[in-house]
RNA sequence: GUGGUUGUAGCUCAGUUGGUUAGAGCGCCGGUUUGUGGUACCGGAGGUCGCCGGUUCGAGACCGGUCUUCCACCCCA
């Protein structure tokens, strides 16, 4: 055999049932979108570099993966360019274009490109691939899908709620209870690192704390410590490391901390808001949960912030996130325009689906009958028949040919088909048709007629 | 980007300190069975041992590189 061909590191083939199963999961988002409002709308998969570039933070731009220039794309470059070897300066001119890494920043591009046409507020969806020049590892693909449901031209607070219980809505449709809806809010974080004299370092700060259930609290600490942050700032998180209790206890003991810092209790009044409004509205299946730890590595949110977790027991990254951003347009010179939105990620729902067993059994919309070949009149005799069962939306085939019958048996047995039908001479000369049903081995001549009706 | 791990038949995997012609189970194809699948029995096909190079009289096995798998870190869906 000559050598196998392959496809690239982090990206997968689909097959039939996988496909279906995939669909299953976007179907059922796609409906709760609409159910909430939301409109369709797709953007290329790769745009101008300087639509992606510099919107996700350094590592982010590491990971986008660059379109090298069509034609002879050195041709332009200067000799001195190209001795001194400087990625960053030799990348922009050799690659214009480059794959889009997620749906928002492509979104806000859309808003401002289009913002005469659009109505404000304007509630999108969109389901489409994205694609990250990372490592792959469990639930981690280099293409992989987001459905992305955003709100821009609002600032009400009421959209952070109803994306909430837009994520407990889908969750619930899935089948999958359990999940733990994390919020927090970027001002909160923001007013911590004031009270602690941090501001200049609030991202070096927020990845910090976002470590802590997973390396402790003294590495959290010794970790800012190597930051630059003072020990005397350290020192006043500690009520932060104490906090115990539900929702609003935990708020409460925050309020404290936060008592000289006007954005932070800003932050706080809006988390308040919302947690109100959730536990009068109920939800289904899911429950919210306030993290002070939540960070979330995007720069562009200014509000609230969230991030969704799989059931207990199952080992999986976040399946969803998002958060409000009041100034996403602001990079594309359309001011005072606050978005909020959120993001499923397909793949890992799927895994985690997979590993609870919670794919309903119908997903497969497999052939529901088979007519056997027993040569070119009963064929002739059998499409005729195969025409009006598909009229009537049963999924038929005729096995192309006349083959023998073990074999055409078998195929309808390894294809997992129910039903199959055999017309040979006898069926012919008395216009009728053999049913058998594949599980039982029982069969019966039937009129067309009943044939359907046995099929319905 | 850092560290580890994996690759032998379509699939899951054996293969001893380097030594003849690389094996098994399942699957596949054919037959027993020319209008009846799953079961049984019999037979058969299928491998440049991921790829490139090196060491050796001799490499699936040892060494280097590279690609790939999975995992952790970084970061993230």
């Amino acid at each position: 055999m000559a050598q196998k061909p392959s496809i690239p590191k982090g990206t997968r083939d689909f097959n039939s049932e996988v496909v279906a199963k995939r669909s299953y999961i976007t179907e059922t988002i796609k409906q709760q979108f609409k159910i909430y409002g939301f409109q369709p709308i797709e953007t290329p998969s790769f745009e101008n570099s300087d639509t992606l570039m510099g919107k996700y933070g350094e590592e982010g731009d590491r990971l986008i993966f660059k379109i090298l220039n069509s034609g002879d794309y050195l041709k332009k470059i200067s000799d001195t360019d190209y001795e001194e070897r400087s990625e960053s300066r030799l990348t922009p001119k050799i690659s214009e274009k480059a794959l889009r890494y997620d749906l928002t920043v492509p979104f806000a591009r859309y808003v401002v490109q289009h913002q005469n046409e659009i109505e404000f507020p304007f509630k999108r969806y969109q389901i489409q691939p994205v694609w990250r020049a990372d490592r792959p590892q469990k639930g981690r693909f280099r293409e992989f899908y987001q459905c992305d449901a955003d709100v821009v031209g609002s600032a009400s607070l009421f959209q952070e709620v109803e994306f909430i219980q837009l994520y407990d809505g889908v969750f619930t449709a899935l089948n999958l209870s359990g999940t733990t809806i994390k919020i927090n809010n970027r001002k909160i974080l923001s007013g911590i690192a004031e009270v602690i004299g941090a501001q200049d370092k609030l991202i070096d700060f927020t990845v910090a704390l976002d470590k802590l259930d997973k390396i402790g609290e003294e590495k959290v600490k010794e970790e800012m410590l190597g930051k630059g942050i003072s020990q005397v700032g350290i020192d006043k998180l500690q009520p932060l490391f104490e906090l115990t209790g539900d929702f609003g206890s935990q708020i409460e003991s925050l309020k404290s901390i936060l008592s000289t810092s006007e954005i932070g209790l800003k932050g706080i009044e809006e988390l308040e808001f919302i947690n109100t409004a959730i536990s009068s509205l109920e939800l289904k299946t899911a429950q919210l949960q306030f993290d002070v730890t939540l960070a979330r590595g995007l720069n562009y949110y200014t509000g609230a912030i969230f991030e969704v977790s799989a059931p207990e027991g199952v080992n999986m990254g976040s399946i969803g996130g998002g958060g409000r951003y009041d100034n996403l347009t602001g990079i594309f010179g359309l001011k005072n325009m606050s978005g909020v939105g959120i993001s499923f990620g397909l793949d890992r729902i799927y895994l985690v689906l997979e590993e609870l067993g919670l794919f309903p059994e119908s997903v497969i919309d497999n052939t529901k009958v088979l007519f056997i070949n027993f040569g070119e009149d009963e064929a002739m005799a059998c499409l005729k028949a195969v025409s009006s069962l598909r009229d009537n939306g049963i999924n038929a085939e005729l096995y192309p040919d006349a083959a023998k019958m073990k074999k055409q048996m078998n195929y309808a047995n390894k294809r997992e088909i129910p039903f199959v039908v055999l017309v040979g001479d006898d069926e012919l000369k008395t216009n009728s048709f053999t049913l058998k049903d594949m599980s039982s081995g029982e069969q019966q001549k039937l009129t067309l007629e009943d044939l359907m009706t046995k099929l319905k």
